[in-house]
DNA sequence: AATGAATGAGACTTCATTCAT
DNA sequence: CATGAATGAAGTCTCATTCAT
């Protein structure tokens, strides 16, 4: 077995990584530059320079540059729905705790900082008008919005709340979602993660009253 | 008076424009090529196409292309501020009816349309890592939150809101306003201004509840 | 008589100022330019800036930016040529007297200043192939060598010079004429016009010894 | 050693010559343009027309225009002093012959000719106003200075000179050179390179007539 | 597979010239 | 005559893509 072959079983090192490796380092790659210089300012070769490999690899691997930045939108879309699936894994978690987890989902580190963020907004920028992006987004939006809306059906029913349209708390939740996304990348210095989850919070315990201990604000970040 | 000077005073036809007259011009073809082409996609010659103007008037009124974007994003959000100040300027209104209209100012179709939408969220998507664009958003939002949460602060004495922090009612607000937008931008078939609206409308009417009848929900776009 | 036929008649200020007025300012502009921003970096603004006029007038009066250039030397060289005429139009002069006055035409600080050599050497620099340069300065060299030549004839004449070729002098004052130029403009700190002038007084006081009491090096700028 | 690693070496056919190759062939590419069009009516274009590459090499290989065209002053420089200071080389000549030697150095016609020597005036051009260019210049000139003016010390002494100042003789020589290759480039028809040998050597023989033996004039181009 | 020099279309910008006033 | 906004060709530079090695 020669050197190369025990390269190639995908430890990433030298010429030989595994093709599913080298497409994650461009991705990679592409998050780091799009964040420090912008989806406009991202070029292929601020692209492979953050990723460390030569240009050629971005058309080896994915055909075109706009290819990869779409995969790279995949990427990000894909690790967020890991994030929240994961949170609601749980079969024993009541509705609302399972909603509060994926509220929360949308907070934590991993996926809501200055980087991704910037990420996020380069491609919400150029989603209105290029329907690309928008499909890739929509496809795995949609799927949380119907776990949300059910989750708050089944809140509605448990508390019997009359007069409460759970499609428009789940609307509500959106919302809060990307702009509390968007002013955490704008004013970091005035909004934080933690104030996003205890806004929403806030709004949970006062739109379903009788579930108000389950909604309670957290202290600190956990 | 005669017809040539008339024209003079800017008409905008012929070479004889007044500066006013074509920077407005070239204010709105950037708008109009953002919102067809993105921020990427817009050049010095898709903007001066879509204003029917010489690509060199763009350096001639503003330096630069930077330039003219920077001032096509302080003209949005300075008529964004007129919009909601003129909204706001009767002094007869009560608290909450001024709240109400600062909220409705967001989603006049005037503001709030695909073609401008696209230009908010393609500045945004560079206002993570470039300060200069933050810089002028701020200066107009820094004006609008002081007004919306001293508004909140006298509803909540009127009412006598205990436990409501009306800094926190404000902050729910901007989120709800970026969030919204961005759901009407690229979910429009399934989000309007109108859903928008509502929805606002119901949070203000829960979390004031003896205000509620001044957050009546409205039946159709006005 | 109105104002305007006053004004025409050659002050130079207001919107009438004779033709010859307006060209000559404009070939003013034009040396500012140079000497500031170099041939290649002078524009038609910044000579129209340099003498506060419209840039229209460049081609009204000239027809060019181009017919301005060549006017602007062949300014120079009349100015040069007035220069060494005048300095020899005394007729009671010996042949070595004038030979020497017309050296020292060359050096006075009038002609021989950092900004009109800066012009001078813009234009040398394009002479190499633009004929049309190259003739305008032609023109005015070949009197000069003729007049310089003559006199070096006069005075090998009179000093009964075997074995001194006239016109090998005259070649050799061009020579220095231009080189000490060149130096002047470049090393203004290591070379002056009084170095230039005492290099050659050396060079005609050992060339012609019987007439070297004539050719005293000076001691200091008159 | 097969004919792909002689290619790889730097014959500059196809697309895998040396980076050196390369820049030496952009640099020559602008030398040709220079003197056809001169210094500003050469554009990146011309330069990469007289190299037959494309223009985006010229970025890639040296940043920017700019940058090239200060190569290639520093390359004519490099080659103006490699002639001179090969020309002194052999330990054994006496300091007339090395000084005679450095003067030839100034008009072989490897360095001495009229594209050259356009390219040169070109730079000379801008030379008044840029620093940079003059910067470039001096390095060279001054080392060179300082070895003629102490060639002309060690003669003097020889000679027994009194009353000359061998830095004045220097300064004297460097005007020549200067002087006459404008002549060479401007009066091609009536100065030749051999006229301004001849003429520097009648003004050495003259100014050390003890050594006048060894500053001959040559009769025709070697 | 990987590299990175090479290509050339297209971006932004400059500027000589024109022309309505 | 004078003005200076308007025009658009042409310049420099960038960068996605190609391809010889």
């Amino acid at each position: 077995m020669s050197a190369a072959i025990v390269k190639n079983q995908g430890d990433g090192v030298g010429r030989t990584a595994s093709k599913e490796f080298r497409r994650h380092q461009l991705i990679m790659g592409a998050i780091v530059s799009i964040s420090k210089f912008g989806l406009s300012g991202t070029t292929v070769t601020t692209i492979t320079s953050a990723a460390d490999l030569s240009v050629g690899l971005v058309n080896f691997h994915f055909g075109s540059k706009q290819k990869l930045l779409e995969e790279t939108l995949r990427f990000l879309a894909g690790e967020h729905r890991e994030q929240w699936r994961e949170s609601v894994r749980n079969s024993g978690m009541a509705p609302a705790e399972k909603l509060l987890a994926i509220v929360d989902a949308h907070f934590v580190p991993h996926i809501c900082n200055r980087d991704k963020l910037t990420v996020w907004f380069g491609f919400y920028g150029e989603a209105g008008y290029r329907a690309h992006y928008r499909d890739i987004m929509s496809e795995i939006d949609a799927e949380r919005w119907d776990v949300s809306a059910d989750l708050c059906r089944q809140i509605v029913e448990e508390g019997g709340y009359e007069n409460i349209d759970p499609e428009h708390v789940a609307e509500s939740l959106e919302g809060f979602y990307d702009g509390f996304w968007l002013n955490i990348l704008i004013y970091p210095e005035d909004f934080s993660r933690q104030d996003a989850k205890n806004r929403i919070r806030t709004y949970l315990a006062t739109t379903f009253p009788r579930h108000s201990s389950e909604f309670r604000t957290v202290a600190q970040e956990d």
